[in-house]
Parts: C-alpha cells; sequence; structure tokens
RNA sequence: GGGAGAUUUCCAGAGCGGCCAAAUGGGGCAGACUGUAAAUCUGUUGUCACUGACUUCCGUGGUUCGAAUCCACGAUCUCCCA
C-alpha cells in the first residue's frame, strides 16, 4: 500500500517553508526538505534554510546532510528522502515535503529510480566538456547524434552539460536517454503524492526575494560565506586534492559573494546580483512547476482552508 | 557668463546618409530539463490586418531621390573655464 505524501513547493520566498510547518503543527506532520542547497551544512543564511526556533518542533529531514565540499546528486537525495518518508508515514506521522528544487521533487513524485543505471564517471563528463571547448559544442553534439539521435534531437547543441552526459550514459550504459529514463520509471510508485504549489503574484514576489536577501545580509551572509569557503579549503587540504565538489559554492548568494571576495565587483553589486539571480531562479522553478499536471497552484491564504487531514 | 560634449527602442550601449525596427549585453516574458539543478540551455521583446504594412532613434524646421545618421534653432543633461 502506497504511502501518502502532502508535498509544498513552489518559487522562492513564496513562504513554502512557514506553510508547511503550520500545517505540520495542525496535522501532526513531518518535514522533510526537497531543496538542493540547505542539504548542505553550515551554509543556513544564504538558503534560508529554517532556523530550530523557525521549526518550532517540527521534525525535518535532509536538511544538512551533506558538507559543502561532498558532491550531491538527485540520485542521492532520492533515495535517502524515499526513507525518510517512508519512516515518517511509518510512524503514523504525514510526510510533508517543502522545497523548491524542481529536479528533486520530480525524482520523488514520478518515483524515479536512479538505481536502475550506473552514474557516469565525471572524468568522463569533463572529457566530453573540454571537447567541446576545443572543438565547439557542435561538434560534440554531432558525437551525440551518432550514438543517440533521439536524445540529440532533444538536448540544444549548445547545452554542452546535457549533451556530455547523454553521450556518457551510452557509452558507459549503452542505454540511449530514452531507454534510461524509462527504465527509471519502471517500478510502481510507493509514494503517493498530492503536490501544491504556492501561487504569488509575480511582482509581490520579486518584492519579497530583494526584501529577504537584504535580511540576509544584515543576518551577517557575508561571515557565513566565508566561513564556508573556509571550511572547504581546509577540508580539500586535509584530503590533499583540489576542490572535488562545485555544487555547494554554486549557489546564489555564495557564488556572488566569492566574486566579490576576489575582487571581480564591489558590496552592492554583489548584493544586486544576488536578487537579480534569485529572481531569474524564482522565474525558473514557476516554469517547471507550470508543467506537470500533478502540480496544483494555490494562494497561501487558500492553501490555509483547503487543507484537510488525510489520514 | 564663456567653451566642449551628450540625448537611440525597459536599461546600458552600438550605429555616423540607403543593406536600420535599429548590433550586443542586461532586464522582462515564455520555454526546455531524469545523477553539478540555486546548475545548464533555448526562444522572444515597437505596432498591426505580421513572408508584408505602419509609427520610431529629445523637439521643430531644413538639406537630400533617401536621414537615427548632415545643417539650423530650441530643450534637457554632463564636463571644463568663470
Amino acid at each position: 500500500m502506497p504511502v501518502k505524501a502532502l508535498v509544498i513547493t513552489g518559487p522562492t520566498a513564496s513562504g513554502k517553508t512557514s506553510a508547511s510547518i503550520e500545517l505540520a503543527l495542525k496535522y501532526g506532520g513531518e518535514i522533510i526538505s526537497a531543496d538542493s542547497m540547505q542539504i548542505y551544512r553550515y551554509m543556513d543564511i544564504g538558503t534560508a534554510k529554517p532556523s530550530p526556533a523557525e521549526r518550532k518542533g517540527v521534525p525535518h529531514y535532509m536538511l544538512d546532510v551533506a558538507d559543502p565540499w561532498e558532491d550531491y546528486s538527485v540520485a542521492k537525495y532520492a533515495k535517502e528522502a524515499r526513507k525518510c518518508i517512508k519512516d515518517v508515514a511509518l510512524r503514523g506521522k504525514l510526510p510533508i515535503i517543502t522545497g523548491g528544487t524542481g529536479l528533486y521533487i520530480n525524482a520523488l513524485v514520478e518515483n524515479i529510480d536512479y538505481d536502475t543505471a550506473p552514474d557516469v564517471p565525471s572524468e568522463y563528463i569533463d572529457e566530453l566538456t573540454e571537447y567541446a571547448h576545443k572543438n565547439g559544442a557542435e561538434a560534440l553534439h554531432g558525437i551525440l547524434r551518432r550514438e543517440d539521435p533521439e536524445a540529440a534531437e532533444q538536448i540544444h547543441f549548445n547545452n554542452i552539460k546535457r549533451t556530455a552526459r547523454a553521450i556518457g550514459m551510452k557509452r558507459v550504459t549503452g542505454m540511449t536517454l530514452a531507454q534510461r529514463n524509462s527504465a527509471s520509471k519502471a517500478s510502481p510508485a510507493d509514494i503517493e503524492c498530492d503536490v501544491y504549489a504556492i501561487e504569488t503574484d509575480r511582482d509581490v514576489l520579486y518584492d519579497r526575494i530583494n526584501k529577504r536577501v537584504d535580511e540576509m545580509f544584515e543576518a551577517g551572509l557575508e561571515d557565513e560565506v566565508r566561513r564556508v569557503i573556509k571550511l572547504c579549503e581546509n577540508a580539500y587540504t586535509a584530503y590533499g586534492d583540489r576542490p572535488r565538489s562545485k555544487t555547494a559554492l554554486q549557489a546564489i548568494g555564495y557564488k556572488e559573494m566569492i566574486a566579490y571576495f576576489n575582487g571581480e565587483y564591489g558590496y552592492d553589486t554583489a548584493k544586486e546580483r544576488i536578487k537579480q539571480y534569485s529572481r531569474n531562479y524564482a522565474k525558473r522553478q514557476i516554469t517547471w512547476f507550470r508543467k506537470p499536471d500533478w502540480v496544483k497552484w494555490i494562494r497561501l491564504d487558500e492553501l490555509r482552508c483547503i487543507m484537510n487531514p488525510q489520514g
């Protein structure tokens, strides 16, 4: 019998976090985060991770499960998060999945099993990426056209990342993108999700984002980023190699502060960029969640009324 | 008060007589997305009866077959000397 879960998603700063905590308190739920950056320890302010006080005693999972110098991926997330969800449900609590990372939400809702195919080694991807830089994106895409024409049809040649991965996929697993995709969806869903995305007027949302970035700075974002950088550097030297993860420090708010520290631009510019990129990101999130038919868009006030305890 | 320069489509900024509704970047809007996803990438962005037509490049007049581009006057702004 499938486990039931509630999903609260939407763009950044739409109020997911506080809404889901409210819901959890009301219906005896526990929260499973679906945020690709709140995964990381030490990155609290910049990722708008709910503080212990804000959590109001509601247990949270999938927060602080990786170090910023580590690599993380949807595959790991899906596996661990599913475990958490089932665990919560088993204890008779309502699993509430909250977060704005569309890919992660997608993996859970569409029950994508990443174990059906081995991962493509990153050295492989790097090699192909380098090839593209040397010979042009179209040259790389030409390779994909030969190896997996169907995938080439769908992936724009400028998207080196996805092109490289598709080629690697075919060469390493022998599967085309389509084959791998259908294989990963084969198993029946054991988690049944009721998905709500929080709808907000665009200008209101953009305004909230701007304000939130200001608040992050006031809360000490700059120091936090410095601390995280230091921790990463220490980790790298401890392991005796170069930075291995490109994931954590590419987060909005972090990469701009790093650029500022490196003298690429000033403090105010950094702040403006963080606001700008956050707005752009919100737009992308909205696009993502508009597509699937299983997403129900709902205003924050409506969400509070509509919800009724289900099981 | 005198001198120099500027004024371009949401912004920045090309254009310097026809190939200009006007490069490029940003923003906006729309879209793609299955192991870096807060990443990566795409389209579109004067108006319309939209393979064409119409109204634009501070304003007004002028020169030219033809102007965003040249001239005159005016407006605004910046800088330099007072």
